[in-house]
DNA sequence: TTATTCATGTAATTTGTTACATGATTCT
DNA sequence: AGAATCATGTAACAAATTACATGAATAA
């Protein structure tokens, strides 16, 4: 899984280690994050199995190692791309806090809920700073990906505001909300 | 996380491994997934560090173990649940061929999209067959989880429709289309 | 001069999966 | 008689994370 990710980053230009992780940062890192720790051992596999070559050079002073990828890493990538799926899964652990909120105390779900909004929205704006930076340089796809995570969070922030107003109808926090609150009581 | 889904379950009523296991199938299984393998192990460990305590009988010549939470359990279990919640990610490898779909032919992307979208109207079904089954069994947030979850589908449904339509948007597959597409080209 | 960025890696641990292994009971 | 369900576990493997470890160049 990580190795196709990194060869398919080596498919858009050759890169070294450092690099490939910072381009991940600016583009695949909410669906798919990558360590250092795993990123250097998964490269290293890869040039053991032939599937890229690495090219050694001191830039700078710097030690590098500027990673291509082969012809069979090539191959491989594509056969992986075309695969079938495996099994869609989303591990969600704010579900489980849902799940299993009838050991909460209401105040402490409704913490819970804005926490992980708050969660969200901050990836949401992470989300939109990459592509304003990005935008340019990146080809349609990659750009429908980017707009996929705004579109997901977003989904997920509107779902929990839903949430949120299904479990405390009452308390809206704005000016408005009394008002609403008044049609609301003459409507019955 | 799998032990504190474990004592989530066991807060519902005491049970077997086996009963814990069919209890996820049918609720917490579409967002947090266990096998057999870690399942049992994860018991264990519960047992061992005093989470749980563990009545061993032999019923119609089975042999079980009927799991029961202790306070200490109750107190973890507790505590987790109001914990901050860990950083926010959804690891989707969908994203990962869509990302890098440069590398595919149309028509092979075009089968993964509808691949994918197969899958998913799968996954909402099974928990729409799920929630016809145990609706009456399961409390309001317990519901509201398996609503979460179809709604959720939904979405990625929606927007993989959507996708489709953006890519491939001569071709509808309906008498309607053609229609449609005759007013598109007079447009022009 | 101090923090950040560039640059690569190892070692220990975590957390899980898959396959294997067993065996009784109940449904068809 | 055979398949499915009930019931529990082990062992090998996989895939990653976190913390550790190093060190030079550059920007504040």
């Amino acid at each position: 899984m990580l190795e196709h990710l990194i060869l398919g980053m080596l498919t858009i230009k050759p890169m070294t280690g450092y690099e490939i992780k910072k381009a991940m940062q600016n583009s695949t890192a909410f669906f798919s994050n990558v360590s250092d720790g795993s990123l250097y051992p998964a490269l290293n596999r890869c040039e053991a199995s032939g599937l890229v070559v690495a090219r050694e050079l001191v830039e700078n002073g710097r030690f590098k190692k500027i990673y291509e990828i082969t012809p069979e890493g090539n191959e491989v990538f594509s056969v992986w791309l075309k695969a079938p799926l495996k099994p869609f899964m989303f591990k969600y652990e704010m579900l489980i806090r849902l799940f299993f909120a009838h050991n909460l105390a209401p105040d402490e779900l409704r913490e819970i809920i804005s926490q992980h909004i708050e969660q969200l929205q901050e990836l949401n704006s992470s989300l939109q700073a990459i592509e304003k930076k990005q935008a340019k340089k990146v080809d349609n796809f990659q750009l429908t990906t980017l707009h996929f995570g705004q579109d997901f969070y977003q989904f997920l922030i509107n779902w929990y505001e839903k949430l949120e107003q299904d479990l405390y109808p009452d308390e809206k926090g704005s000016g408005l909300a009394k008002a609403d609150q008044a049609t609301k009581d003459k409507d019955k």
